[in-house]
DNA sequence: TGGCTCTGAAAGAATATGATTGATTGTGTA
DNA sequence: TACACAATCAATCATATTCTTTCAGAGCCA
């Protein structure tokens, strides 16, 4: 068994059960107690968890973190490897549009030093922005249910009052022909508006996103710099190829 | 059994029964006597817990801190029968303003049947909102940290194209001569308009803001039907004299 | 081969535990 | 109040468990 297979069981059972003695830990991995003690050495050096005579309990930090989110999932670590890419693009001071959206909500935490100025028609992204101490301006309109979205008039009359250095949209889909696309017109429309507004336009998507098409489409692909995760560089090259899309790929 | 594990058993069994024995904690754990007393005077010197002969009681200081947010919820309560009221003067079909607040918050949960539409520039209240499928405008504007109010002048501005039945402020203050108050120019900027755009405003408020003054003043109490908690009929009456304000006692 | 890391085993130190004992406290009775 | 008895306690010691340190062997790579 490997090193880092033995650190995920343990954090993995940690995360079960709270708090874990050495000699189930010596079961379950058949590892000796000598290996298992490194182990549980080595993970609270990395603040992963907290010894205990006899064992070891999952450290409060981390506890924190799971509540706030499930990191376990592997898709989010991916997102969230995205997210941190697309941050990477934003410079200290400016005034970004984040979209709604999951994948935009992961930015937050790496923008948190650079003093930018948002504004967000996401009524999740509020409470990791305030956490972040960045200061914030939501858009009006009316919520949508499901995804605490502002859209509708109201939202794009807000918008508009606004000007961008730079936006982060999150789509459904990114098609040669059809461009950017996303299931709800009214979506579609604070999207299509908050590209126009800015200086320079960001769409954030894996690659699974790649030739799907939904209902309503935003704008063409070379509206926007295309941020992909996970996309093979031929893939790459056919879209720059037909078009003028930029593709940045995490 | 972890000493850790007995530690959070023997809390656990406190905060439950707020006093234990010494044989309980023997039975409940299967550890010695011994093993119990030490772990008694451990909790008691972590600050956990009051020895006393024979067993341990919940400490003083944990005591305080339960019994300030048992006050908190006695407030709560209060808080909550006010909102309850309140809410008895939404009627089918209105469309309202909700203020920013911890008061208005409360009023939620009974707005559920009454097929409502609600205007709020209260980030927080989006959730409760949304779990109870009531639909939700939001103003747009700056989000101020602390309490997730939204104001400015993109608030005053998207407010402005709403027209309300009803809506529902909270106060830090109210006065015979200054009227209504709030520490916030901004978030009174808002609470003034909201009432003008109403055909009916209600300020809610428990008694404790009888008489209080705050920085900046939202407008004369006869703009409003005050909604108060726990006021005596006498300052009732006085009220009801010396301005034309309408005050409904919960 | 030599250097490197990871592992398991072993020994002695450190800690936790349970039992015992005599002291202290609480309780009931006169 | 004084006294006796029971319950509880702190202190101590022996044992058991866990921890740290150390060393040597295995596997790996250049």
């Amino acid at each position: 068994m490997l090193t880092n297979e033995r650190y995920e069981l343990i954090l993995n059972l940690l995360i079960e059960k709270k708090t874990v003695k050495i000699q189930e830990l010596v079961d379950a991995t058949s590892a000796s107690e000598s290996t298992i003690r490194r182990d549980l050495n080595d993970l609270e050096d990395l603040n992963k968890l907290d010894r205990i005579h006899g064992g070891a309990t999952i450290s409060e930090r981390i506890t924190k973190e799971l509540s706030i989110s499930d990191k376990s999932s592997k898709n989010l670590q991916e997102k969230i490897q995205l997210a941190n890419y697309a941050a990477s693009f934003v410079q200290e001071g400016d005034c970004i549009f984040l979209d709604a959206g999951t994948t935009t909500i992961q930015m937050i935490p790496y923008l948190k030093d650079k003093k930018v100025t948002v504004v967000t028609n996401g009524v999740t992204h509020v409470d990791l922005l305030m956490e972040h101490e960045i200061t914030t301006y939501l858009t009006g309109g009316y919520i949508k249910s499901r995804t605490r979205a502002l859209v509708g008039p109201q939202t794009i009359q807000t918008l508009g009052d606004y000007q961008f250095d730079k936006c982060f949209l999150g789509v459904n889909g990114f098609h040669l022909e059809i461009g950017y696309s996303t299931p709800d017109p009214e979506e579609a429309a604070v999207k299509r508006l908050a590209a126009t507004l800015s200086r320079k336009t960001y769409v954030v998507a894996d690659h699974s996103k790649y030739n799907k098409v939904s209902f309503a489409a935003i704008m063409p692909l070379d509206k926007a710099v295309l941020i992909v995760s996970d996309f093979e560089k031929q893939a790459i090259n056919l879209l720059e190829q037909k078009t003028t899309v930029k593709v940045e790929k995490s």
